[in-house]
DNA sequence: CAGTACTGGATAGTGGCAGTATCTTCTTAA
DNA sequence: TTAAGAAGATACTGCCACTATCCAGTACTG
């Protein structure tokens, strides 16, 4: 199909494809002549990838791109999960100079946090994992708002945490030796997130509810609660 | 003290505290002449909370607004609490045009799906929430990628998202009353998501190792699984 | 009490990102 | 053979989150 057919098929402009192309996102159609291509089935699935990851997923064109990098090199099956959990940006990077006074110590202590949380959920993750890094820098700052997220409280997030990617990782398994699996994997690692932030902020509104009616009433009404 | 101490004390730039006060982010502070403000250690603490809504929340110095406007306006706990859930924007919002053929049908049912979890969680939500529209968006985007979350799927999903809600609402409630109750209420409801975020992360990390090393063992070491 | 450094406020400028538009050269179907 | 696209290169736009400059006014300094 020529371009135009392509951008009618999944609705992004002509381009918008042109500059996914430029940005590596997108591979080039099948040339037919010096100035002329041929687009695929797998490019429509492939700008639908594009769509989801960024507007589901939150994901930057350039964070796209690696993304979709290490999916297209997916070579064994653990490999491509590694490469994806890897290819996927760290939320909270940057934070601030702060009045940097013992700021190493806040942050070293907050590292210390992060691993002792890993060691007692039992989590086998190498020192180098850019989520360590991340994780203590959220705290460093929660704790500068006087947020009680002490490894103690932290534990009952973080098993939950344990439950959900076991949850995503089971289904990104049933894909095992699918020629799919890239993709479902990277559907599951990359878009999981956004649609839990969704429906945690639905139980949320539910629990606000429930105490504004109920008000004084922690315990729960029947049918509720995992488990 | 002077903007310059303040902006010595947070580590933000004079010039982006003076932006924040002309977006209406943080208070002016007291004047002392036509052309002199005192300001006081409330402005640090805002300038703190600023920085972690949008650094750690991903909030858009508008969205940033919105909420800090919620917790200045508080009045009654279960006000502050239902204020700022709704001041929180909700991740996925605009979606795409597609090929716009059944979009229509797609979309009702996928937001039919969504009243139906709701209803199956026994959530009290209003039909007016924009999460349901967020995440029926969400779950048709999905569903065009040949993902699968059926409703089946989501309510595994739907249940941790619960037990999340609940830790959060057990924390802001424990302030309740007070006088830090509405800016604590933002820490968890705002702050929460990018934490389990990491947290999930990390342990989507661990499972893509326990996969890499143990291979075809689903099963799990001790101290894992949430209750 | 002059000089300098600093202040709050208004306004203008910057840099990055994600597209969008234009221009040129080519291809092809009517 | 000519008009309607197609492909690619390059330039432009709009938004956002700052950042810099300018101005009149204040305050410590010696």
């Amino acid at each position: 199909m020529k371009i135009s057919e392509l951008s009618r098929r999944t609705g992004v402009p002509v381009a918008s494809i042109k500059y996914f192309r430029r940005e590596g996102l997108l591979p080039a159609g099948r040339a037919t002549a010096a100035r002329l291509a041929e687009y695929g089935e797998e490019h429509v699935q492939r700008l639908r990838l594009i769509k989801a990851l960024t507007t589901l997923g939150g994901l930057s064109i350039a964070a796209t791109r690696d993304v979709l990098a290490a999916v297209d090199q997916a070579e064994t099956t653990d490999g491509t999960l590694r490469a994806i959990s890897y290819a996927l940006p760290v939320p909270v990077t940057a934070a601030s100079a702060g009045d940097a006074e013992r700021d190493a110590d806040a942050e070293a202590a907050a590292e210390a946090d992060v691993t002792r949380l890993i060691a007692a959920m039992d989590w086998k993750i190498p020192d180098t994992s850019p989520h360590i890094r991340g994780l203590a820098m959220a705290l460093r700052e929660l704790r500068r708002l006087d947020a009680d997220y002490r490894p103690e409280r932290l534990v009952a997030y973080a098993e939950l945490a344990h439950s959900i990617a076991r949850l995503d990782l089971e289904r990104a398994a049933a894909f095992d030796d699918s020629p799919a699996l890239a993709e479902q994997a990277v559907i599951v690692l990359a878009l999981s997130g956004p649609m839990l932030e969704l429906l945690r902020r639905l139980a949320q509104e539910d629990q606000v509810r429930r105490r504004s009616t109920l008000d004084d009433n922690p315990e729960e009404g029947p049918g509720d609660g995992p488990r």
